[in-house]
DNA sequence: TTGTCAAGGGCGAATGTTCGTTCTACGTTG
DNA sequence: CAACGTAGAACGAACATTCGCCCTTGACAA
């Protein structure tokens, strides 16, 4: 009876954090909010974990895994497109990252967070520093195909790449307009611009 | 003697403000912590500033104007080459925008809070929308010289420039390491990627 | 089958703290 | 002396957390 009915209750409650983290901010949200949606007690929800701080990390973490999730997904799958690369990564059949709104909404939550949590920070770098070698990976790929002018260090443009997720996932979260089609478009456009000069 | 002094306090306030803000973002910062960083008593404070909620509006609506002048200031100027304008907005050389880590940290914390503050979203999209024209206009003037195929909205285009800034903001607030010239160098090399299949 | 008991999950009022805000008394200045 | 600014103690509300009690459950003895 234990095992499985404890995690139950477990996933209920970050269930519903997470729900009250995405509508009010992480320290906006009050416990009692959280005991509301979540159906419980004050009581009962100490009983799975020992703080406030514990729940707002143990959501964080969550969706930074799955990030992280995401991004080791297409570490040594066959080389797309480059422009494919966006494609995946803005999760436009890849569920996890780009959830919906509320996903996008969640992380920058996370982003605001991690910039008076040296814990989560450090998670936080560690996660991104693995999917930008991930997509380095994929850049270089593209080099030694020709396919992408090869003196510039593949890390350089996986950072921007990598910005350009960051980029729409604020707008997805924050202006809500954001069309991964559009996106795509104006990206392939941007992509053909001539040296110059 | 009222004038200038007024201003002068209110600008005190308000400078501390933003320093506790992007120390330990809105919610964390207690009255306490703003009126020991000010240097003012509660007394004081609250002579200028109705409440802690107007005091986040009046420094989250400053900084929105900041960005908001850093774009209308490349209004109607000499179309610069299409990455000069990245360069523009990166405020490599304007102050106000990227002024530095700090300004980058600030914004994501009113993106936060603009998930939960219906008048702080309206700005900012507001501030946005406007932005968007003025890139747009750019990107058109693009186009109409060849530089860049005309056969996509100008908007997208724009869309996918102010992701890259917002992406950008985002690894100089969170992540630390950032670049400009190196973002620059990599994005020039995304620039130049030939069409694809 | 039925009665008993120990264990533990769950509850919600109570607790002490800290919050944002107000109020009154005290300088300071023109 | 009048008027204005400022200070800091004081206030109620709201916060995160704790504590003692209830109820359910499963094993076991009768």
């Amino acid at each position: 009876m234990p095992k499985e009915h404890l995690e139950a209750r477990r996933r209920q409650i970050l269930d519903a954090a997470r729900r009250c983290f995405v509508r009010n901010g992480f320290h906006a949200t009050s416990m009692q909010d959280l005991l509301a949606e979540a159906e419980l007690s004050a009581g009962a929800v100490y009983r799975y974990f020992g703080s406030k701080d514990d729940i707002i990390a143990a959501t964080a973490s969550e969706a930074l895994a799955e990030v992280a999730a995401a991004f080791a997904a297409d570490d040594g799958a066959p080389p797309p497109g480059l422009d494919d690369v966006v494609d995946l990564v803005l999760g436009v059949e890849r569920p996890p990252l780009s959830g919906s709104r509320e996903s996008a909404r969640f992380l920058v939550q996370v982003w605001a967070e991690a910039l008076r949590s040296p814990s989560l920070s450090a998670r936080l770098k560690e996660v991104m520093a693995e999917a930008r070698g991930v997509v380095g990976g994929l850049v270089a790929r593209h080099q030694e195909r020709g396919q992408l002018s090869a003196d510039v260090p593949p890390e350089q443009v996986a950072d921007v790449l990598m910005a350009l997720v960051d980029g729409f996932l604020v707008r997805r979260a924050v202006y809500g307009h954001a069309d991964p089609a559009a996106f795509r478009n104006g990206l392939r456009a941007l992509m053909s611009v001539p040296a110059p000069r």
